[in-house]
DNA sequence: TATTGACTTGGAGCTAACTCTAAAATGGTA
DNA sequence: TACCATTTTAGAGTTAGCTCCAAGTCAATA
């Protein structure tokens, strides 16, 4: 596969890919005669492993480190396996996080709602605008 | 409150405490006679809420289009509740996301327990050591 | 054979989000 | 009164993670 084919194909830029070859985020991929990389579908999955990661969170640091474990053999099986105990507790704690911030932005969206159902009562019903320190103080809740 | 008062009680620095405040992304915090910051309650949650939403992933610009709407008034309700369900629809999106990797990394921990757990067998039961191309295999999954 | 287009490399440039620096003002203590 | 810590501002510097650029190679086509 040609680099052009592979950007598409995984929807990450070729900057990025010889980008990624380069720092050792995924091994080094074959050139053919003319000296242009030839993607194998296994240089694929590391690729699409290694956006997913990404996207999760995990630094570029932490996968090159995977990386250079993953190519030096099976004596460092072990310590591939640790390193993503570690990464897998902080991307549970992450979750756990954006799952409270949710709460908090369901909880606001909720709030406004009341409010503009209150604002919209006022103007209905007694067609006279709030008085601004009584009832805007409802709505500028943090 | 003084500045170092509100940097170690929120854990976030004196600078990025000044940097949020320069670009908006906190209302300005009202000054004593000398010219130093004086941050109230209000202030602080404020700066938590913030911190909050900065830790889920919400970027620093739509943070400050956020402050913005806030402070000029009640016209700004319904805009700033469609901002908030937009940002709750991505998070929700990047959380889903994130428990996908999580599953993913559950996996690979998984095949490298049963990896070593494999090769603990091989060289106990067998002393010998597994063949390279076999075996090895078994560990280099990606 | 000249041109075109995809590819190569090393290195410079960019953006978001801080983080640091320098120079100056203030207020409390020896 | 001299010193010291804390704070102020504007602006420069830093880091992660790309993204762009220039100069050159190569293969295919007009």
């Amino acid at each position: 596969m040609t680099i052009t084919e592979v950007s598409e194909r995984l929807d990450i830029s070729q900057d990025t890919l010889r980008y990624y070859e380069r720092i050792g985020l995924i091994p080094r991929v074959n050139r053919n005669k003319s000296g242009n990389r030839d993607y194998t579908e296994e240089d694929c999955k590391w690729i699409e492993f290694i956006k997913c990661m990404r996207g999760a969170g995990l630094t570029i640091e932490v996968l090159i480190e995977y990386v250079a474990l993953f190519q030096r053999g099976d004596e460092t099986i072990e310590a591939r396996k640790e390193l993503f105990i570690e990464q897998r507790k902080q991307l549970i704690a992450r979750i756990e996080d954006m799952k409270e911030t949710l709460e908090r932005l369901d909880y606001k969206i909720a709030i406004y709602e009341q409010s503009i159902v209150e604002k919209e009562k006022t103007l209905t019903y007694t067609k006279v605008l709030p008085e601004a320190g009584q009832l805007s103080n409802l709505y500028r809740q943090k």
